[in-house]
DNA sequence: GTTACTGCAAAGGCTTTGCAGTCTG
DNA sequence: CAGACTGCAAAGCCTTTGCAGTAAC
């Protein structure tokens, strides 16, 4: 990522911030340049232990609630999970997922095609649609290397 | 539903439990019939609340174990879900959900378009996939009538 | 009779809440 | 300076684990 470009990316979360009343801190900073880094979609303790080593006086508390606040204002999302524990995506551009259903990794992907596909109208007539995005579930390479999970087809 | 479809339903039930070196309890044909009659997305808990009111001496844990186990030999399915509580869905048919970000109420909906949204050639090659479905993120009709989620678009 | 399941209890993990001190605007 | 944020600690849920007794096959 270029230097400017970085430079814009902060300064429209600083907007975003402002615009919804919350003030810019240093931890606020760290957390979301941390979090735009990730390319997976990590738990608020994955964050925790990312930004522990810049930032060591962070409390977890603080990320936790910080990450909570940024989906809250929609700069970031969280993502569905079949794990029980929430995680966090920093991408907000519309794309698609593929979920292992053995080692619950979430693996991203763009697809033109799957952006497209249009919301049936009744559902529209029944929901406010914020975003749309397909959900692929199965198996990534190495767990469908490994024997897979135990299911019957 | 009428009887002898009953009667089909909890039979393939069995021999799917057999298939999988089950034994079949009281316990767990309770749990299944149950199970079956929900629309929503129970979790484990509302699962043995609901339950509790025929069978009162079953215990939580006994819910909870064997709704994961079911899952495992694939008679129900876990749903994704944004709030850390682990949830299930009887339905295994393809189908696709509507996810309210300010209740977490998951609804369904078919659609045979969204059924037959092609998987991209790049997740083939990638990922073994079982299922797919389009999930759809916004608000359910109440919670959109009380004022939506803080959120700048 | 063997193997697996149930129910109870305890432990474990993640998330949320309350509060005093500190910092942003 | 006022209101909001941080960090610490404790409490709250939900889920998982171990074990003895019991039931299915």
């Amino acid at each position: 990522m270029a230097h400017d470009e970085q430079t814009g990316v902060m300064d429209v979360f600083i907007a975003r911030c402002r615009a919804n009343g919350l003030k810019i801190t240093p931890q606020r900073m760290a957390i979301y340049r941390s979090i735009l880094g990730s390319v997976d979609h990590p738990s608020a303790d994955a964050v925790y232990r990312k930004i522990r080593t810049e930032h060591p006086t962070i409390s977890f508390d603080t990320v936790n609630r910080t990450l909570l606040k940024f989906a809250e204002i929609g700069v970031i999302r969280t993502v569905e999970s079949h794990s029980g524990v929430r995680r966090f995506d920093p991408d907000t551009a519309p794309h698609h997922h593929m979920h292992c259903l053995q080692c619950g990794e979430i693996i991203d992907f763009c697809d033109r095609d799957l952006d497209a596909v249009p919301v049936p109208e009744a559902v529209l007539n029944q929901f406010d649609v914020f975003a749309k995005r397909v959900v692929i579930s199965g198996l990534c390479l190495k767990c469908a290397r490994e024997g897979g999970v135990k299911r019957e087809s």
